[in-house]
DNA sequence: TAGATTGTTAATCGATTAACAATC
DNA sequence: TAGATTGTTAATCGATTAACAATC
């Protein structure tokens, strides 16, 4: 109905609604890049700069300035020509972009020495999320203390998500027990999950998984020391 | 888990010397994709079959067999139209130009829940790495065993790099202490870094490093699942 | 204003997909 | 051979880079 197409005239007229989220759908590559722009600007708030330039900020996040003010143009238009960018006002539409403008919260299954590392990581609250809770299977990990928490056993993980409206899933298992955990995680409502275990995960559409599989790493790496040594 | 295979005798008919560079060079979507081959045909080997489609391979590592044909053709021809790939000679083919045709040995530093969970993690081995050595700073972890190694001083690193032969080093340090490994890595002459701390790491241009950053890879799942809750 | 820096455009580059001729 | 499947080509798609007009 109204009318979409721009009169031929004097363009650069910013039409868009600011402070919503953005129409165009997000480029997967610049989402990927947002979590790093996020610690960025944490990094460069940290040494007591409240303006920041597309220059500095890209140095802090390892990319050009040009891709940096590319992959923000597609949030909207909220640096100020001649000036740069209010850090704490992109840190919040960058955080709000990504959902993690709230906390949330983030249960684990396998409570191994990998489970109980990310347990007693300690930079998650600072990056938008809580740690709700630890599940495990094993009877004489059950019931102990790990990083505040008390791990609780699978048939209590749908309860504790509901609980604690856990949105993502960390799969911390042995590669066996991984489908069981992520079948259980979806069974519970999660949206996201995010595995360690070298497997391919088998999960409906909705469920989004992303997988670090540190073989995998250390074949690429491989690959890179193997043409230049 | 079968054990990887190295490569067998004159199986192909146009065999390059294995670890020679292609003459093309990879695109690095397809070295990043490689791992995942090599793990795919180590599952259909396990499932007992001796030769694979592109179809039924491509499957098993979740792309397309179109992709995984278009991949495996900068590796040369070593498939057979209508018949498929010998699984044996591809995972050998693969290996060689991963470099992981031979065992590459890894060194960890940081030595906490982390680096426990990188000693005691049982598929290295088959994925072609041998951990090598552990290193850590506090006189409390060092010298005590961790997976069958017994956990050295920063200042034993090169000497541990020069026993061993490692090519590549892997932080699992607090974020606080990452440079200095990093930095300690590179003296002793690594040439390739995997980095599970949430830093941005200064290294010379001839040292690769991949970055696993828990906390980014939670904020990408929190995008999307603020997009589909 | 004069200088600085963004937001956007256009060009380049790289990766993916689809289709099919080659060939086993 | 006839059927099957690869390897390759061409088309499409998406991402990066460079440059500069807009504008603070």
């Amino acid at each position: 109905m109204t009318g979409r197409q721009v009169p031929p005239g004097p363009v650069g007229a910013d039409d868009r609604a600011p402070g919503t989220t953005p129409g165009q759908p997000l480029p997967a590559a610049t989402v990927a890049r947002l979590p790093g722009y996020l610690h960025a600007l944490d990094a460069v708030r940290g040494a007591g700069a409240a303006l920041v330039t597309s220059e500095r900020l890209a140095q802090a996040a390892g990319v050009t300035p040009a891709q940096l003010r590319k992959d923000l143009s597609f949030l909207g238009s909220y640096g100020r020509r001649g000036v740069g960018y209010d850090v704490d006002h992109l840190a919040g539409r960058i955080a709000a972009v990504l959902g993690v403008a709230t906390t949330r919260a983030v249960v684990v299954v396998g409570v191994g020495h990998l489970g109980h590392a990310l347990a007693t990581y300690g930079g998650f609250a600072e990056r938008g999320f809580t740690l709700a809770g630890l599940v495990d299977a094993d009877p004489a990990v059950i019931g102990t203390r790990v990083g505040g928490l008390v791990v609780e056993p699978p048939a209590a993980l749908m309860a504790l998500v509901m609980r604690t409206g856990a949105t993502i899933g960390v799969v911390a298992t042995p590669a066996h027990a991984a489908q069981d955990a992520a079948d259980a995680l979806v069974a519970s409502g999660v949206t996201g999950i995010l595995t360690f275990a070298p497997r391919a995960l088998r999960v409906p559409p909705n469920v989004e998984v992303r997988a670090v599989d540190v073989a995998s790493e250390l074949q690429i790496l491989a690959f890179h020391a193997s043409r230049h040594a």
